[in-house]
DNA sequence: TTAATTTTGTACCAGTTCGTATAATAGTAG
DNA sequence: CTACTATTATACGAACTGGTACAAAATTAA
């Protein structure tokens, strides 16, 4: 890649505008973010982000596919490793936290505190939250699933469930660290959590 | 109250008018709601609106206050009733599933899916989400220590952190349920974590 | 009636919104 | 050097934005 093409050569990196679209979609949703802001933000002019990512919408759900990108990148090594459910689920959160408290004041999940507000009237964005959850629930089933092979989580528990219950902390992580709660009360909350998900004693 | 009061009557009934506004706000979010929008759905003229609910950020708020004030009526009972906390806790559920779907397509939690896109740059919001947070952990907080002074639930068990937990699957009811997600979908999922969140064995 | 009070309807404003038409710019290919 | 191609910069426009000035309307108080 990167051969010499024709035509003038393109000024921007598209992963920085990247970057920087997101984190300003990340403060103010998507919105109250008018293109003067993006095109502030990415410094680029309008015709240009317009040919480079396409309209609003277009650049939103880009947003969305580079966050998605970021979390991967953070939390994808906890499938494939040796690790254990209980030190899986918590470097999972921890992970998670990280990121959620990575601009001041703490901005929580990009995707689950922007994008739920505009569901109901762009359905293609519908569609990538939606799409979102399935890829973090099976995340989170492959861990359940994997511990119950090796005897680390009870075979008569739902996996797909326990998956979609360890996401909802996700979810409820997200909103609190935005809405102003601190990470060390945050930190306290998971490692509350991370047992109750794990044992869940003797269910029928 | 009711009284004779000086001056034009007003035309319109606060309760039903903040009724539609919630209802339109649920739809489209804080910042793709315009007052023209607003203006429609309450039927009355710009000028009536700002004198009896402020500017815009104002009547977002009042609508805050008016779900916060349903979901209160929904769910209050489970308080102060002789319920064991897991048929507490899945009544709570379910009231609140029947509030997420009251409208096609489901819209979930009108607070918990469109104020957390606004909190960053809207403080007073902020604080509203916060305040409601904290009300909510509460309500669900009461109900674990009730049941711990009954022997229903684990003493040595953090009561607060629990509480936090519980309103966790009401957040991601919500999100899921506004993504799309069926709501016979999201009753087995409460199937599911009922039971964890009530038994959760032998904590340390 | 007359004055006082409150709500309502019309009309307007300056600023912003998203998107695009047009032309200039900076490179490659032959 | 002359096409050709892709990106960039300027500028615009029609529609919409939140908020308000103003006067008309509808009631009570005196």
């Amino acid at each position: 890649m990167n051969e010499k093409t024709r035509g003038r050569p393109r000024q921007y990196d598209r992963e920085q505008v990247l970057a920087s679209v997101l984190s300003l979609f990340s403060e103010k949703g998507y919105s109250a973010t008018s293109l003067d802001d993006i095109s502030e933000a990415m410094n680029m002019s309008r015709p240009s982000i317009y040919n480079a990512f396409g309209d609003k919408e277009s650049i939103y759900l880009h947003a969305m596919d580079s966050f998605r990108k970021q979390m991967r990148r953070a939390v994808g090594k906890y499938l494939d490793s040796e690790y254990d459910l209980e030190t899986a689920l918590m470097n999972t959160y921890l992970s998670a936290l990280k990121v959620y408290f990575s601009s001041r004041p703490a901005q929580g999940c990009f995707i689950f505190c922007t994008a739920p507000a505009e569901v109901i009237n762009q359905p293609v964005i519908k569609e990538k939250i939606s799409d979102t959850l399935v890829e973090v629930d099976e995340f989170f089933q492959v861990l359940f699933t994997t511990a119950q092979e090796q005897g680390d989580y009870p075979k008569n528990m739902d996996a797909s469930n326990a998956g979609k219950l360890a996401q909802g902390v996700l979810h409820t992580i997200a909103i609190r660290a935005r809405a102003g709660e601190s990470q060390a009360s945050l930190k306290r909350f998971i490692e509350f959590t991370v047992p109750v998900l794990c044992k869940s004693g003797s269910n029928s």
